[in-house]
DNA sequence: TTTTTGTGTTTACAACTGTAAACGATTCTG
DNA sequence: CAGAATCGTTTACAGTTGTAAACACAAAAA
């Protein structure tokens, strides 16, 4: 199987919403960005454009639109960037960057308990 | 007080080597990645430029060479490169973000243990 | 002092990004 | 069927990034 493609930060946001509602219209993403981004519609256009070049979005022709679909699972893309970004920013050590993050949040209490089950289940697993 | 500035995948390990150095000259930098990167030195001195252009780095001249110094920590840039990620990647949702990192990785006992004691620790604060 | 050498600065260039307008084809609609 | 509306594709353009050679200048050596 292919690897997945590197997405840019407004790929990513394009990749989201595809994902969210598992295919799509252009239309319905320009929609759904609208709220958030300030895109015109013509710059959707390209970056759906760019992730079909990319392999990272499959389309299939109805009538006069397409409907997008994604080429690769979400956990595909997550896994790919988490690793770049473990190795880049913490050469890859899991445990400072975990502490960085649980420290730089103020997590609540149930977060905290919620993070305390995962570990315990990763520990009974070995 | 400035911003960081956002640095590349290139530009980080080169201010990796300056932070744990301190300061350096350029051709402390050349050499110290050259084991890792097959850079020609132009490149590395194209990013001394560009970084100090950017405002990174500072530097102050001795005799013929510059001997370059961060501008910012390595846990500021380190602060807003996670955010970044953390957003992009999981719409800033922290514990998801934290499981799947536990999860896709094989975590030995004694990280999981030194998990659970950051945890604990936050604990105690609240 | 002239030459050489080591440094930083400029210039280069293609690929990728963010943004978006212009264009061309296809499908409604009158 | 011709004109209008709608889509996707092309083209555009500046800024960033990865890579690196060319250049200029100061310092060291001959």
């Amino acid at each position: 199987m292919k690897k997945a493609p590197r997405l840019s930060e407004a790929e990513w946001q394009v990749m989201k919403v595809i994902w969210r509602r598992a295919s799509c219209s252009a239309q319905e993403v320009i929609e759904a960005l609208a709220p958030n981004r300030d895109w015109s519609p013509a710059t959707v256009k390209t970056l759906l454009n760019r992730l079909h070049r990319k392999g990272a979005l499959d389309f299939e022709k109805t009538g006069k639109a397409y409907i997008y679909s994604p080429a690769f699972t979400e956990a595909e893309f997550t896994t790919q960037e988490a690793e770049s970004f473990l190795h880049r920013v913490f050469d890859g050590a899991l445990s400072p960057m975990i502490a960085h993050f649980v420290q730089s949040h103020r997590l609540s209490r149930p977060e905290i308990d919620e993070l305390e089950r995962i570990l315990r289940e990763e520990r009974k697993d070995k």
